[in-house]
RNA sequence: GCGCCCGUAGCUCAACUGGAUAGAGCAUCUGACUACGGAUCAGAAGGUUGGUGGUUCGAAUCCUCCCGGGCGCGCCA
């Protein structure tokens, strides 16, 4: 189904050919109410490129323009755009069209990908914490959207089960370990010999190289410590799958870092061989010669003691995805700190010859109420398991008071729904570079531009429907068979505007991905709520005669579904009472 | 020192990638409750987009130089 931004693109672009005009500018939704749905500035392009007047240019294009069918007649606008009013007849056959659309009139891409999503990716011996919540939450939308929109998705979470931080794991497990302490809380304790060791070995260079044996035992395959070290990736796994759990993440494929330890000295060999490599001071280093921004900083992939670091595993990682798993594409959704990282490793890759996709997908830093980094090692983070648990305690105090009559099951429900949704919603509605200023009251408020405004707005209208009777009973995900598009009557003007944003919909979730912004659609998402609430406060739904009433209730269930399956894409759920 | 990112209303953030008079939400003030769920709605107020110079029909957005903040820069991940 086209959407009235590709329809009238191609008008447009029909009607530059007849006036003899190259194609050029581009279609967009109006920047203002005041100038109608949509503009282009294609005669400004034009008139640029021509030494033209830019507004007889825009009027020879209208001139040419067949609209009739969509828009009130294109009207010349200031420097020369042209804008382009709906006619109330259009939104509501389209409106009408994409509510008997299971898609909700998203097209799939014509160019469907094999996309491999690294997202997430906690390290095993520390409990994952308030800043895995960005990649996480962010990975995990963007994979939902870009399957939406037809393209096929493998959720690879790269966990950090291997490297130098096992050797003191190691040290402390023999030296230091309290069994009782180890089955009350096997991670807690794990943490806590983890940083007792690393306290240690700082200060004591003894227990520095003692740890630094451990770890070469490890990576020689000594049994002893492959146990230990399996016993602490399985308790691990264990905190993550709760957390995932909570949250309804869940991968694909597992592949953490010990996954590629057998083909490192294959990557070092290979690269060595080919030219990519060479060794410099003992250790096998990459250097970028030729690019400038990378030309005094190379890339080590074997230290001078024979180890691997984590280039090394990155490199083997992308050989992996491209060779065995076949993606086009490859996601990684990593803090902006690794930047310099990926742009060395991306650079190998193509050096090796590899013509694939790879995105290095950033976004800002979980900052304190200080304002200060969240630092990863001090142990002073906030438990991520911790976080969810006590949104939910909140989102659950609000509904024992908003909503008492509630069953005891159903509040579980809703708490979660609210609480989980709240935390996803506060990283997915805002830009994603921009740090985020971690608050307890911010995260979990549930007034203004947050889920649970837009869950209220769900169960509004899942409310009106428990009114209006059995014909209406229909939930949001259900599939509709024979549903038959009947026009709407849109007499007021919150009616239209609802429509006109309810179509939308098509336009804005494609867009999503130009350059992985899930806020685009969290703000829509808010738009469609702000506009639904205007029309629920200004026409009466169950109150009004037929056909008014029956348009209005289409209305209210295109907005379920579109709020249902936006916040799905975002990861979040709806209740159905709150 | 070099490189990357950021600076927008008191606060938290948008602005569909160069579009028209820069928009929301909190907080503040004024209205609307015998309510299709008020967790709401209508309205007011709030700005030299850090500063400067430039590019052009047009700049928060692009280029220059300053100011301020964050991150990174050979054997950690």
């Amino acid at each position: 189904m086209e959407t009235f931004q590709s329809l009238l693109a191609k008008k447009l672009s029909d009607a530059l050919a007849a006036a003899g005009l190259p194609d050029a500018g581009e279609l967009t939704p109006a920047t203002d109410q005041r100038f109608g749905d949509y503009q282009t500035n294609a005669a400004l392009v034009l008139g640029k490129q021509r030494g033209e007047n830019p507004r007889e240019l825009a009027e020879k294009i209208i001139g040419h323009l067949n609209v009739g069918d969509l828009c009130e007649p294109p009207v010349v606008a200031g420097p020369g755009f042209i804008n382009f009013t709906l006619r109330p007849g259009a939104i509501a056959e389209k409106t009408a069209r994409i509510l008997g659309d299971e898609r909700l009139g998203v097209v799939e891409t014509e160019s469907p990908r094999r996309i491999v999503i690294d997202f997430g990716s906690p390290n095993v011996a520390k409990p994952m914490h308030v800043g895995h919540i960005r990649s996480t939450v962010l990975g995990d939308a963007l994979a939902r959207i870009a399957t939406f929109l037809g393209h096929e998705v493998i959720r690879d979470n790269h966990i950090g089960d291997w490297g130098t931080q096992f050797g003191m794991v190691i040290y402390g497990w023999k030296n230091l370990l309290d069994q009782r302490a180890l089955q009350q809380d096997p991670l807690a304790e794990i943490v806590r010999i983890y940083k007792e060791t690393n306290a240690l070995a700082t200060s004591d260079p003894q227990v520095r190289e003692a740890c630094r044996r451990e770890l070469v035992k490890l990576q020689g395959g000594d049994k002893e410590n492959i146990d230990i070290w399996n016993e602490c990736v399985a308790f691990s796994m264990q905190d993550f799958e709760h957390v995932y759990e909570l949250l309804d993440i869940h991968y694909d494929i597992q592949c953490g870092e010990s996954f590629y330890n057998d083909r490192l000295p294959g990557v070092v060999e290979r690269l060595l061989k080919s030219g990519i490599a060479e060794i410099s001071e003992g250790a096998v280093v990459v250097f970028f010669r030729d690019i400038p921004e990378l030309a005094d900083k190379p890339c080590i992939i074997r230290k001078r003691d024979g180890g691997f670091n984590y280039a090394t595993t990155d490199i083997a990682t992308i050989d992996y995805r491209l060779d065995d798993l076949k993606a086009d594409s490859v996601w990684y959704v990593v803090g902006a700190p690794q930047t310099l990282h990926f742009k060395q490793i991306f650079e190998i890759a193509r050096q090796q010859g590899y013509r694939a996709d790879l995105r290095h997908i950033t976004f800002g830093s979980i900052l304190g109420e200080d304002r200060k980094l969240m630092k990863t090692r001090s142990g002073e983070n906030v438990p991520l398991r911790g976080l969810l648990e006590e949104a939910c305690r909140r989102a659950r105090k609000i509904i024992d008071e908003k909503n008492p009559d509630l069953s005891e099951a159903e509040k579980i429900d809703v708490a979660q729904k609210i609480g989980i949704g709240a935390v996803k919603y506060a990283d997915l509605s805002q830009y994603r570079m921009t740090d985020y200023v971690f608050s307890w009251e911010k995260m979990l408020s549930l007034q203004g531009n947050t889920a649970p405004y837009l869950q209220n707005a769900y169960v509004r209208i899942r409310s009106i429907f428990r009114k209006a009777g059995e014909s209406w009973h229909r939930h949001p995900a259900d599939e509709q068979v024979g549903w038959k598009p009947m026009p709407l009557q849109l007499g007021d003007s919150a009616e239209i505007n609802l429509a006109k944003r309810l179509c939308q919909f098509a336009e804005i979730v494609p867009h999503v991905l130009n350059d992985f912004r899930p806020n685009i659609l969290a703000n829509y998402l808010f738009e469609v709520a702000n506009s639904f609430h205007t029309f629920y406060e200004a026409c009466p739904v169950l109150k009004s005669e037929e056909p008014v009433r029956g348009s209005r209730l289409a209305l209210c269930d295109l907005t379920a579904k579109v709020l249902y399956r936006g916040l799905d894409l975002l990861g979040i759920k709806v209740p159905e009472k709150m």
